[in-house]
RNA sequence: GCCCCGAUAGUGUAGUGGCCUAUCAUCCGAGUCUGUCGAGCUCGGGACACGGGUUCAAAUCCCGUUCGGGGCGCCA
């Protein structure tokens, strides 16, 4: 029976059989190994020429990146990882075509564009799969989070009518005999499902976002945690996010250490409180800086660059001027909202906000933004018969992940990312 | 969408008008080597993004196209 290869060390002096990718063989004049890769670790298997004339032959003309098992003792030896495989029995399941056009353990290292082009081949080196074994521990922790808490996992359309709620771009698609649209966020679903008295929800699932950007941490298809809570206001989902962070930082630094070690990357420490800087705050750093900024413009890449930059840590940016916020962002005073973004230095995290459940509210922002409130009705109707306060937020995961991995390029947080001019593979 | 930069073997690169039938590494192939682990050694293989132009001569200069990188904008 097969076994991982993460687990030959614990069957030293008996027989094994692993499978695998064969990533290199070394042939000598007497002596032929062969490394073997799958999902746990790698080992090397040896064998002989003596006894083996024909087998010998035939491996040392075998492409790298062939699929092989192979059953033999495992024994203590003097291989770096202290053990080896004899190579009793052994099986060429599926040949690997040569030249790679990507190879998995060159000493190259080649661009992110060759590396997305054959990523099945750029997913098999152990520090890329290392960083989506943490997105899994990432995403798998905060889904216990939120269920420890009590809140029920949805899962909101992604075709939708709606022609816009402001703001971004969406991508349309055709809809039998209409015109719909590929949803940019579960925002307004989770919103009604309070009106539903499900009274906490959330949704790990795709946001599509049709904005020609062309950055490092833009990406048009995205994976979003959403939340959100009945009768609270924004302090309290400010404290369930920053808990539910520190829990997918505890988890990751509990399970994955061997996956850190891979990446170099430092065990994760969130032994801090979250400032929570409010805007009119933040832009006052920025003229202490020599940023000319007026309290009311928005904080542009440049002025997160420069005053964020310094900020090496997790903080909130709360209050934001109510111009600068979605017509569903609950008021605090005449200009400043219940808003906030949750940031690591100069990237953003996670947008949030206490909400507005007056619907007449809501369809005066709905008309001061310049929306039409008759698009809206689906939405604006569930607040009309017994809608109660609530708050919620959503974080992206691949950002999320860049920033505990301290990645620069989103898209190295993103299996198969979809950018402005890339949809495949 | 704007600004700047780039595109040379499967991969990553050198190359600033003639020294280029193009460098090096990796890779691939053949051989060699009593245990390698970035194996070593010998020999061989493989490339100037596309289209136009300038010139006696273009990988090199100019124009356009396509694709990519960096920055910005846009962005729940």
């Amino acid at each position: 029976m097969r076994i991982l290869i993460g687990e030959v060390k614990n069957h030293i002096d008996s027989e094994v059989e692993i499978a695998g990718w064969a990533q290199n063989i070394r042939a000598m004049s007497s002596v032929l190994f062969i490394e073997m890769r799958d999902v746990s670790g790698t080992v090397q298997g040896v064998l002989p020429k003596k006894g083996n004339e024909s087998l010998f032959n035939e491996l040392r003309t075998v492409p790298r990146e062939t699929i092989i098992s192979m059953t033999g003792q495992a024994v203590k030896s003097q291989a770096k990882i202290g053990y080896e495989i004899q190579i009793r029995e052994l099986k060429i399941i599926n040949m690997a075509e040569a030249p790679l056009p990507l190879g998995v353990v060159d000493k190259i290292e080649s661009d992110i564009e060759t590396r997305l082009e054959n990523r099945f081949l750029d997913l098999r080196r152990p520090e890329i799969l290392s960083i989506f074994k943490i997105q899994s521990t990432i995403s798998n922790s905060i889904r216990n989070y939120f269920v420890e808490k009590g809140f029920i996992e949805i899962h909101s359309p992604k075709i939708v009518a709606a022609a816009t709620e402001g703001g971004t771009e969406l991508f349309p698609v055709k809809y039998f005999e209409r015109n719909a649209y590929l949803s940019q966020s579960p925002q307004l679903y989770k919103e009604i499902m309070m009106s539903a008295g499900f009274d906490k929800v959330f949704e790990i699932a795709p946001a599509f976002r049709a904005e020609e950007h062309n950055t490092p941490r833009h990406i048009n298809e995205f994976t979003s945690i959403d939340m959100e809570m009945s009768f609270v206001d924004d302090e309290v989902v400010m404290d369930v996010l920053e808990n539910a962070i520190k829990t997918a930082y505890r988890s990751v630094a509990e399970t994955n250490s061997r996956e850190l070690e891979i990446l170099k990357v430092s065990r994760p420490d969130l032994n801090y409180k979250f400032r929570r800087i409010t805007y009119s705050e933040y832009v006052k750093m920025a003229n202490d800086k020599g940023i000319e900024l007026k309290d009311g413009d928005d904080l542009s890449t440049p002025v997160l660059k420069t005053v964020g930059g310094e900020i090496n840590e997790f903080y909130f940016i709360t209050r934001w001027p109510r111009d600068l916020k979605p017509f569903y962002v609950q008021p605090y005073d005449d200009k400043y909202s219940r808003g906030f973004d949750l940031q690591f230095g100069e990237l953003e995290i996670t947008s949030g906000a206490q909400r507005v459940h007056s619907p007449q509210v809501l369809l005066d922002n709905l008309k001061a933004k310049g929306l039409n409130p008759d698009s809206f009705a689906f939405y604006v109707n569930a607040f009309r018969y017994g809608m109660p306060p609530h708050a919620g937020w959503a974080i992206g995961l691949e950002r999320l992940t860049m920033v505990l991995l301290n990645i620069s390029n989103i898209r190295e947080t993103t299996l198969f990312p979809r950018d402005r001019t890339r949809v495949t593979p």
